[in-house]
DNA sequence: CCCGTGACGACAT
DNA sequence: TATGTCGCCACGG
């Protein structure tokens, strides 16, 4: 009996935090802890940082520009590799401040809220 | 199977 | 407000 597919590899966990990071619209942005709060992983808020590690080579690729952390802070800048994040944020009208969404709770997009579950 | 690590969050001090 | 600690779950070694 083999794995014809990794877990990792379908629709999983991993899968469910990047359907809702692409559900994110522009100009907006959402934080690890409501992610997984949205997906009942309330707490598990790493998970879904865990999961934006591996975001990059899921297709279509996900806007973990777009995901921060509690404080607006672009924790994921880091990983992104430089200001870059910070830029195409800022393209979509989301101002960033010292690494940090300006008007953070305004433009915050909260998928158990606007999704109304 | 056990241990360490990690894009976080809430709470305590 | 800032800093420290614990909890959380999945994955790699």
């Amino acid at each position: 009996m083999r794995l014809y597919r990794k877990p990792m590899d379908d629709i999983n966990f991993f899968e469910k935090v990047y359907q809702v990071a692409r559900l994110i619209p522009p100009g907006r942005v959402t934080s690890y802890g409501a992610i997984a709060n949205y997906l009942g992983t309330k707490g598990s808020a790493r998970m879904v940082g865990w999961a934006m590690q591996a975001c990059e080579k899921a297709k279509p690729p996900v806007p973990a520009h777009r995901v921060v952390n509690r404080q607006g802070l672009l924790t994921a800048k880091f990983h992104f590799g430089g200001e870059r994040m910070a830029q195409m944020l800022e393209n979509e009208g989301v101002k960033v401040v010292d690494d940090k969404v300006k008007d953070f709770k305004t433009v915050y997009w909260d998928p158990s809220v606007e999704l109304a579950l």
